[in-house]
RNA sequence: CGGGGUGUAGUUCAGUUGGUUAGAAUACACGGCUGGGGGCCGUGUGGUCGUGGGUUCGAGUCCCGCCACCCCGACCA
């Protein structure tokens, strides 16, 4: 890809009120453009990013045997006076009929009672990737606390608690993989479940200075709480381990809840076991904020220079920068597009900076924008059909025969 | 939802006690130079000063309402 045809515009200066490095960074870099407080449209090069997520999200959430499904954002009132929850206060409600979903658990249960009609029908897994909406007082930290964003949400259906219990251990499990391939180190620890269910829930959560939520965590045994209804405290001994417990701030990517019946019930679901008796599933459900999970990428990986997004969720994994004057830019741009097509051949994202720009103005993007690996193709190397190669989270660069490049790169990938 | 603050060019900002035709940087367009870390020079495009009212001979500037946005707190699935 063509830099000039990528639809990348970056700018010089951060929005005056930026109040986080993501919203910062990602607006100087032109991955996303803010519409209204915690509003954001994506960019193509954001866009990229969150394909990246998505493709690893479902991948997983395949590995757990979900199948995905894609549920109206625009939802009926009735459904959630069912259940009580249409006096939510974060609700949007366009008219006195319907609710933009902030979840949808009213949604997913009567479409899972259409289809539940036998036992061999469970377990059953439904996950969508999708809008939500959500009337937050007050919108912050860029995409990591939105009005608007995109969540992964599933909810899975069992005969017997027990069934539950292995699938959301199972799920938990594909939680920790889905951030690991992120980059991310998340932690899995235990909270309240909210209005969701009195059981206590799991958050799974990322430290970092822009998080908005506090946790006690062992590093030994890896416990961990959060401050919210902990009582335990940093500084203070380990309840399972007795070392000294840490306190850090963090970012909630995740959260999965035992639901039990309370959504069946509110809508009567009944499925006939084996023996022929109706009995009521019950339910967990499991969401990752995938906006989210874009920006906490961005607050654990970058530098003073801008991004360094981790391999598999970068927009592209290698930017190419052909440099010289005149006629050497050409030879070097010409080199940059054969590099580029054996690199695309190999399957490997490539973006070719072919703007007529200054090394300098191109060096600052590569880095701001954050893509991996960079190879710079000048007068210079050429001479011995060489480029330079360097890694974005590197200091040193090395030079690096052209045609070895594509064999490098799957080396690393 | 309480407290505080800000709205001027695409973006970041200046604009004196109210006083002609509202400025800069950056971005953008064109030309020239430059060519390994956001380089230089020149020319040009770009603004109903958030919005509605009021005071005044005269309002970007003062007063009131509204809206939007930001910060602190409350809330947060």
């Amino acid at each position: 890809m063509l830099f000039t045809r990528a639809g990348i515009k970056t700018q010089k200066n951060a929005p005056h009120d930026a109040d986080s490095k993501n919203a910062e960074l990602l607006v100087k870099g032109g991955f996303i453009k803010r519409e209204m407080a915690g509003v954001y449209s994506y960019l193509p090069l954001g866009l990229k990013v969150l394909q990246k997520i998505k493709i690893i999200i479902r991948e997983e959430m395949g590995n757990v045997d979900a199948c995905e499904v894609l549920m109206p954002a625009l939802t009926p009132l009735e459904n959630w006076k069912k259940t009580g929850r249409d006096q939510v206060d974060i609700a949007y409600k366009p008219n006195e009929k319907t609710v933009l979903g902030w979840s949808h658990e009213e949604m997913v249960t009567p479409l899972a009672k259409e289809f539940l009609t036998s036992w061999k029908d469970l377990p059953l897994s439904l996950f969508q990737i999708q809008t939500k909406f959500r009337d937050e007082a007050r919108a912050k930290s860029g995409i990591l606390r939105g009005r608007e964003f995109i969540m992964k949400d599933m909810y899975s259906f069992h005969q017997s608690q027990e069934g539950l219990d292995t699938y959301y251990e199972r799920v938990k499990e594909a939680y920790f993989r889905v951030f690991q391939r992120c980059g991310l180190i998340a932690y899995s620890i235990e909270a309240s479940g909210g209005e969701f269910s009195n059981d206590i829930s799991h958050e799974f959560a990322v430290i970092t200075n822009a998080g908005e939520d506090t946790m006690v965590f062992c590093k030994q045994c890896g416990w961990a709480q959060n401050t919210e209804i902990s009582t335990q405290k940093g500084g203070k001994k380990c309840p399972h381990c007795a070392e000294t417990l840490d306190e850090k701030k963090c970012v909630e990517v995740g959260n999965i809840f035992k639901l039990g019946k309370k959504y069946t019930e509110a809508f009567d679901v009944q499925v006939p076991n084996a023996e022929g008796t109706r009995e009521t599933p019950v339910m967990g459900c499991y969401g990752i904020g995938v906006t989210r999970l874009m920006g906490t990428i961005v607050e654990a990986f970058h530098d003073e220079n801008g991004i360094c997004w981790p391999l598999p969720v970068a927009p592209y994994t290698v930017v190419i920068i052909p440099i010289g004057r005149k006629e050497e830019f050409e030879t070097s741009l010409l080199e940059a597009k054969k590099l580029e097509k054996t690199l695309s051949e190999k399957g490997i994202d490539v973006l070719v900076d072919d703007r007529d720009e200054s090394p300098g103005k191109k060096f600052g993007d590569a880095d701001l924008l954050g893509f991996p690996i960079r190879v710079v193709i000048s007068p210079k190397t050429l001479e011995k059909g060489e480029g330079e190669w360097k890694i974005r989270t590197e200091k040193e660069s090395k030079n690096i025969l052209l045609e070895k490049v594509g064999e490098e790169v799957l080396k690393i990938l």
